[in-house]
RNA sequence: GGGCGCUUAGCUCAGGGGGAGAGCGCUUCCUUGACGCGGAAGAGGUCACAGGUUCAAAUCCUGUAGCGCCCACCA
């Protein structure tokens, strides 16, 4: 075994050997129950940032524990085809050589996007790998791939004729950039100053003017009507009156509609139908046209008469400029509020009048609402099930087109001759009416269109195939919770509308990786850490036991590199714990499970009871998700425990008679370190146990282990205590640790244990006589524990004074602690009313501090 | 405008009615045959503030302040 921890070569070949030997595959444990996670698939375009690397941590950590404990367990992977953000990729690409994606067409374009995948679409999955993630790659998924695009056609089909799919001319949210529409929330809003601009809209009769106030000064051009509140008294005489079109000229109506807000402004709203929602609606209730003054670039159309051509920015201006120069720009005020903007390249999104799909959320939503409150699914932390039930409530109809060119191609083929609609799951050659001659669809849809179908498209749906019927539902789902609205919440409605079951029973939630400033992380910002490097530096282990620690339930974590270094110590740390067992183990047979000891020595019962105490509460941590709180105690556990108490203890024995006993409970002890730190740092573990278990199984094939109780020896904490307070008394007087020290153990209840006399000299290098009465004729301290007092001989050792001091405040600190619980105990409400067990405890508390008073004030009286 | 979260040791954060915790940093000592990427022993906190509930509040409730996030047709 090498001297040195070198996370790199150990990380080097154990995946391939993983793999190789099918320990990925539900088939590893063909007869135990199925468990199942699917992975929240990357962006193609992406490659492994820091939330993956968490996200993807705590999935491993459970698949891996889930394994061992025997299920078929099977994390499915794979990749999402991320329609705009792919697309907006490789025209960039496209861009860099002059040329659009017009110019190669349709055809020419993705297939060149699928060139594109195939060589930079797989950096992410090797990613997966290097990290150690126990993915089952036979089963890997891509929302493209075939099996997936008939899954999404085929749910397209039937929700289309049960009605819940349509078509309809609306107002969506529309990226001027990407040249798409958008869902509601693909869209970020985002907080910005800009302008209130008062314009005077004169009456036809000449009776003067109403003022309207917009932030939007260049969309007065598609103005077909001005809005007033029809219980404004301000404007009662004027509803029904018409205004003449500044600029432009067009004689417009003044109507009364409740949507106006009438504390708004001056009370008095243009109406521009097809460059706003509300007054989009204003419109169809009075039946105002539409008249559509921007085209999808946002530039102005000729409906804007000699504004056409600018794009939306320099319309604004000149509108303003030119309003001013006709006299009917009334005043500008700052004016704060939020603007939405496209979630793939933050342009300013525009309210757009078109043609789109739409998918009917209400009857979708109401049994996934009613799911999560019959406790049926869960969120963890639960607080996320409020956010998921308001956004649900409010949900609004699901824009899915997409006029873009990468994705799935919408299944609706037009009829050139009939105009009607074939929506079909096999490319339809001949109309209803008899024509052939069909036109699909030119847009895609949504990607999150087919993730929303990828807890049961990835098993195969809608063919009834085995992985289908064994791993739908899956057993939980793990993500952030940015994605929630975009991603859970639409698995469980087409979960429960297709397969007909909630997609998975729990929903563990957790935060997002910021940087160490606290803000996003982000390549523009220059803060973003690649994982990768990380990983490069100081191994997968290290990052991922870094980040599960760091990750509390629900909540955002700032990173801190450091963080990995401490976790790469720890690997260090346990590196050099077993390379110090192994050598004791040579002719020891060590299994790989069980083998607990029948009758050990103390040391060695309170390393057992130790460790199955640890062993259930880490256990009953990890079901419950709590990681970090799991991994946290195991940690202390191995560290100060383990490596700090019981190694240092078992090196008496390993150099005694009984050496093969010793050895052989180091390594249970190791062996089911291993065996619990496996799901986090895999590599690691997995290159020790090759050392410490041998043979050919490997540990990522192990059992769990479930290590028996065992009850720890008596005094094992006081015999600590006396160890902690000589330790403490060389290192107060400045003594090196293994100064020589006259001790002797006065144990009137014969309490010390025949196994501390070895102890003390291998823990606090004392030989102590023992004696039944205190001793005399010198000065001495004592340290005490329980009945047992060591008095540490200070003849030639101490100067007196500085002991006396150091007496004294241990004394007046414990008087103090002693008076406040005495008060308490003095409270008859206190004895009355707090539980019997409390106050119990309390009087041996009481009962332990007075006794250490006395035994403090009686030293400070032998000093003299 | 509505909702949620946070405020605990120098830093980053756990904890969650009855003895204030971790990692990093800090102080002193120690090259003991696993490990100096280590060991031993320490220092350091009126748990944001104000009320309330309780025998008991860092922990529960209410309010205040600061910070952060999400949602909203804020013309």
């Amino acid at each position: 075994m090498e001297a040195a921890y070198d996370p790199q070569r150990v990380e080097a070949h154990w995946y391939d050997r993983w793999e190789s030997a099918g320990v990925f595959r539900p088939e590893h444990n063909p007869d135990g129950a199925p468990f199942c996670i699917v992975i929240p698939p990357p962006n193609v375009t992406g490659s492994l940032h820091m939330g993956h690397a968490l996200n993807l941590s705590v999935q491993d950590v459970i698949t891996r524990r889930k394994r061992m404990q025997g299920f078929a367990a099977l994390w499915v992977p794979g990749s999402d085809h991320a329609g705009i953000a792919t697309q907006n990729v490789v025209e960039r690409e496209l861009a860099a050589e002059g040329k659009t994606r017009h110019d190669l067409g349709r055809e020419a374009f993705i297939e060149r996007v699928w060139d594109w995948k195939a060589r930079s679409g797989g950096r992410i999955t090797e990613q997966i790998r290097r990290m150690g993630f126990s993915c089952d790659w036979t089963r890997e998924r891509f929302t493209m791939d075939e099996g997936l695009s008939r899954a999404v056609r085929t749910v397209f089909v039937r929700l289309y004729e049960e009605g819940l799919i349509y078509r309809g001319n609306r107002i969506i949210n529309w990226c001027p950039r990407c040249h798409t529409a958008l869902s509601d929330i693909e869209v970020e809003h985002e907080d910005t100053t800009g302008e209130l601009v008062y314009i005077d809209y004169p009456f036809t009769d000449g009776s003067g003017a109403v003022t309207v106030a917009t932030t939007r000064a260049e969309t007065m051009l598609g103005d077909t009507g001005v809005a007033v509140h029809p219980d404004d008294e301000r404007y009662r005489d004027q509803v029904g009156k018409t205004v003449r079109l500044p600029l432009l000229g067009r004689k417009i109506p003044v109507v009364a509609d409740e949507g106006v807000d009438p504390e708004f402004g001056t009370g008095a709203v243009k109406v521009t139908p097809a460059h706003d929602p509300l007054d989009h609606e204003i419109a169809e209730r009075h039946g105002l046209e539409a008249i559509a003054m921007l085209d999808e670039e946002a530039v102005v159309t000729e409906a804007g008469g000699r504004f056409a051509g600018l794009d939306r920015y320099a319309a604004r201006e000149a509108v303003k400029e030119a309003l001013a120069a006709d006299g009917v720009l009334r005043k500008i005020e700052e004016h704060h509020h939020s603007v939405g903007h496209c979630y793939r390249c933050h342009t300013a999104v525009e309210p757009y009048l078109s043609d789109q799909w739409f998918v009917k959320v209400r009857p979708l939503v109401i049994p996934a609402i009613e799911t999560v409150r019959r406790g049926e699914m869960r969120f963890i932390p639960e607080r996320w099930e409020n956010n998921y039930f308001h956004w649900m409530e409010n949900l609004r109809d699901w824009t899915i087109s997409r006029q873009i060119w990468w994705g799935h191609r919408i299944p609706a083929w037009t009829c050139a001759d009939c105009g009607e609609v074939t929506v079909a799951e096999t490319d339809p050659t001949t109309c209803a009416c008899g024509s052939t001659d069909l036109v699909q669809d030119p847009d895609v849809l949504d990607t999150w269109f087919s993730s929303a179908l990828w807890p049961f498209s990835t098993l195969g749906w809608p063919d009834d195939t085995g992985d289908l019927a064994k791993f739908y539902p899956n057993s939980v789902l793990v993500t952030a919770y940015d994605i929630i609205y975009f991603w859970v919440a639409r698995m469980i409605k087409m979960g429960l509308h297709f397969p007909g079951k909630p997609p998975y029973p729990d929903v563990v939630i957790h935060g997002l990786i910021r940087a160490a400033d606290g803000r996003k992380m982000s390549k523009s910002l220059g803060n973003a850490l690649d994982p990768l490097e990380v990983v490069g530096e100081h191994g997968a282990d290290a990052l991922r036991l870094a980040l599960i620690q760091a990750a509390s339930p629900g909540h955002d974590v700032p990173f801190q590199v450091e963080w990995v270094d401490a976790a790469r110590r720890f690997g260090n740390k346990l590196w050099n714990a077993v390379r110090f067992a192994v050598p004791h183990l040579e002719g020891v047979d060590l299994p790989a499970d069980g083998g607990y000891p029948d009758d050990p020595e103390p040391e060695e019962r309170w390393v057992l009871a130790r460790l199955h105490e640890t062993y259930r509460r880490v256990d009953d941590l990890l079901e419950e998700y709590r990681f970090s709180d799991a991994y946290g105690l195991l940690y202390n556990f191995a560290w100060s425990e383990v490596f700090d108490w019981y190694l240092e203890m078992a090196k008496t024995p390993l150099r005694g008679d009984e050496a093969a006993t010793a050895a052989h409970t180091v390594g249970i002890v190791l062996r089911d370190l291993l065996k619990l730190f496996h799901p986090v740092i895999p590599y690691l573990t997995e290159e020790l146990w090759s050392h410490l278990v041998g043979g050919d199984r490997l540990l990522a094939g192990a059992a769990w282990p479930d290590p028996p109780a065992y009850e720890a020896p008596l005094g094992f904490e006081d015999f600590r205590a006396l160890v902690v307070g000589i330790r403490r008394f060389r290192a107060e007087h400045g003594l090196s640790p293994r100064h020589p020290l006259t001790v002797t153990l006065v144990d009137p209840a014969g309490e010390a244990e025949d196994w501390w006399d070895r102890q003390f000299e291998a823990l606090a290098a004392v030989s102590p006589q023992t004696a039944k009465g205190e001793p005399s004729g010198e000065a001495f301290t004592r340290v005490a524990a329980g009945e047992v007092q060591a008095f540490i001989s200070l003849e030639g050792i101490v100067d007196v004074e500085d002991e006396r001091v150091r007496l004294r405040k241990d004394a007046d600190d414990a008087a103090e602690t002693l008076a406040r619980i005495e008060k308490k105990l003095a409270n008859p409400q206190f004895v009355e009313r707090a539980p019997a067990e409390v106050v119990s405890k309390e009087r041996e508390k009481a009962a332990e501090l007075g006794s250490k008073v006395s035994r403090l004030r009686a030293q400070l009286d032998d000093l003299g």
